[in-house]
DNA sequence: CGTTTGTGTGAAATCCTTTTCATAGGCCTA
DNA sequence: TAGGCCTATGAAAAGGATTTCACACAAACG
């Protein structure tokens, strides 16, 4: 930077003045710095600028599990709008490790970021009181927070039980299950009343029994089928409160010679890749993963250039996408065949791999 | 760091050596200072320790996509080994864009970074020229270089192909056909080789027309399905150089009416979490990811140690996972379920998921 | 014409560590 | 006991930017 000074024949207050427009400099003057500054092909460095400005120009995100089919998706999104916003993305995997948390955040403050978005792995999480200690913008993502307030961004996951069950609903069934993921998480509850609030307004009982509360893993999917099917042999539908557990019960159903669709429907939550790879392709209610982390970098940055929390919680809107898994149950099928609920169904259907399919 | 000093009654270059560890101090001010850290709950900032030791504690991952289910792994295993190190880790997804990557390059640099580890879109990517020019350490991981040396991680691609022909040779199959990545990618060249020397080895020939050169994703495995069985319509086996696509050829082949394993046999590479969620569950050449992970960090942290660049190309050893895709041909299926070759083969499964479902 | 007002610029302080250099003792050896 | 060598420590420079403060000069005002 001195060099650039030297060789344009300013101070490196003017040089910093050019580069960052924080104070107005002469037309002349900016076009000799910016000359410079190409010549000796000069790279500003950020620790320094950092640790004047208190800005490390990055954001921390920490998620429970990277691999994870769901989560991806946030980190990709978020990647894509932080470098839009020139903010570098700094990853860290939470796994279920309290002290790995701690450490990470640490990481953080130490870095000087701009802002933390974390999802939490259980409302357990101490990493809100962690924070709430610092002045550090922080976001909680996906998994809302329940005790107290805090700025979040979160799907609408009632909307998410309720599309489930009208969906159900409108092609016949009347007899089905449901497997929710730990309903210690907050957001499993929201799904959960949607859905079973949507049943009754339509005049349909699910029972205890048929509430089977799991972890979100594919295998508990496909463990659970037996246990389903016990319960109740004759139910006609299931919905997972995620994919990866929708794959399972779709997977542990056909180990058990059942047909998807033709026996039971399934449908899950999230829309993850998987979704259109299978055979028949899950029908399941859409995570809006780029709306959420567009709104959860947007909320970050307002926080941090306001210079306080902002207790927010936005909510997004979500739909369904209709697929293959899905069908009325047996009993109705020959009707539907020739049109009326089923085929009126099909018309909220706006994927393109269906559409190509036919 | 100031304070911590006064507190305990020493200078700060004493508090920073206790931190550090980088000269003896004596046990009581060591004492001493570790007591005043503890009360001030001093953290030391990264930025300023960055910016004189010109470490940034950091390393760099570029991905040509984040939400891709092969590289995914690569993110995880990353993060999980720069932590171990203590090191952050920023993460830049290219997509396919140039600028994106000098970009993304750029801003490390400017974070000085102690490394970087890049998965390259394919070999024309200019970031190694870019590299080479400073003295940056890095590693390329997954997509070796074929031009010229570099330092480098990828898997044995050649034993990957021999062992899915290896496997098909052992059920039986004499027919088969193969489904390539993009061919100026070296990888896909190194797989085809192995695949095809072994079948000549074997005394097989598999025909030009048989080997379809595609660009690793699902869709594209499905659209390939009606080329490949017009021009091979008694084929009854089928290699795809990533899951993405065996996933796809599955998925087109039903949609065909044809059964796999029944009809044809479909294998891959890579593993990613899908095989086994499928029905039936893909049978592929593991990508060794976690491995090849550690390696290229490890590789990465010995050139910073060593402060020049390592040329050196370091292989993983891949293994085949047997799983339910595959199966011999139809005309040897009575024969096998007597036993021999078929059972014989299976002996090699090490898979849980197959273990536990027998 | 003297005095505000405003704009563009530079000098120096600051951010928080690490690292070099110097020094003060303590111990060992001749 | 003097000289040499360690070891533990402190003072100060350095790292590369930003930001405050002060100032010079030009235009505008009364």
């Amino acid at each position: 930077m001195k060099d650039v000074a030297t060789i344009a024949g300013v101070s490196v207050s003017t040089v910093s003045r050019v580069i960052n427009n924080t104070l107005p400099v002469d037309a002349r003057t900016r076009e000799l710095v910016e000359r410079a500054i190409r010549k000796v092909s000069y790279r500003p460095n950020l620790l320094a600028s950092g640790l004047r400005s208190k800005s490390g120009n990055l954001i921390g995100l920490a998620v429970p599990e990277i691999a994870h089919q769901s989560f991806d998706n946030f980190i990709k999104h978020t990647e894509e709008f932080a470098r839009a916003n020139k903010y570098g993305l700094i990853l860290g995997d939470i796994h279920n490790d309290p002290d790995g948390e701690a450490d990470f955040i640490d990481q953080l403050i130490r870095r000087n970021v701009d802002g933390i978005i974390f999802i939490r792995v259980s409302d357990e999480s101490r990493a809100l009181e962690m924070l709430n200690r610092t002045t550090i913008p922080y976001v909680v993502l996906d998994r809302g927070v329940s005790t107290a307030t805090a700025p979040t961004v979160v799907m609408d996951n009632y909307q998410a039980g309720r599309l489930a069950a009208e969906h159900l609903i409108a092609l016949g069934h009347r007899n089905v299950a449901c497997v929710t993921g730990p309903l210690n998480v907050s957001l499993c509850r929201d799904r959960l009343d949607g859905f079973t609030q949507t049943l009754s307004a339509a005049g349909l009982r699910i029972l205890r029994s048929d509430i089977h509360e799991s972890d979100f893993q594919f295998d508990s999917g496909v463990e659970l089928v037996p246990g389903i099917l016990e319960r109740n042999p004759s139910l006609t539908a299931v919905w997972a409160q995620n994919d990866l557990m929708a794959i399972g019960i779709m997977a542990g159903l056909r180990d058990h010679g059942l047909d998807v669709p033709g026996d039971v429907s399934v449908l899950g939550v999230d829309d993850i890749s998987a979704c259109r790879m299978l055979r028949p392709q899950l029908t399941t209610v859409k995570q809006p993963f780029r709306e959420m982390s567009r709104a959860a970098v947007d909320l970050l940055l307002r926080e941090s250039a306001l210079g306080e929390r902002i207790s927010e919680k936005i909510v997004i809107p979500t739909e369904l996408v209709i697929r293959q898994s899905t069908a009325p149950p047996r009993d109705l099928q020959g009707a539907c065949e020739q049109g009326s609920r089923f085929s009126e169904t099909r018309h909220i259907v706006v994927e393109h791999a269906v559409e190509r399919s036919r």
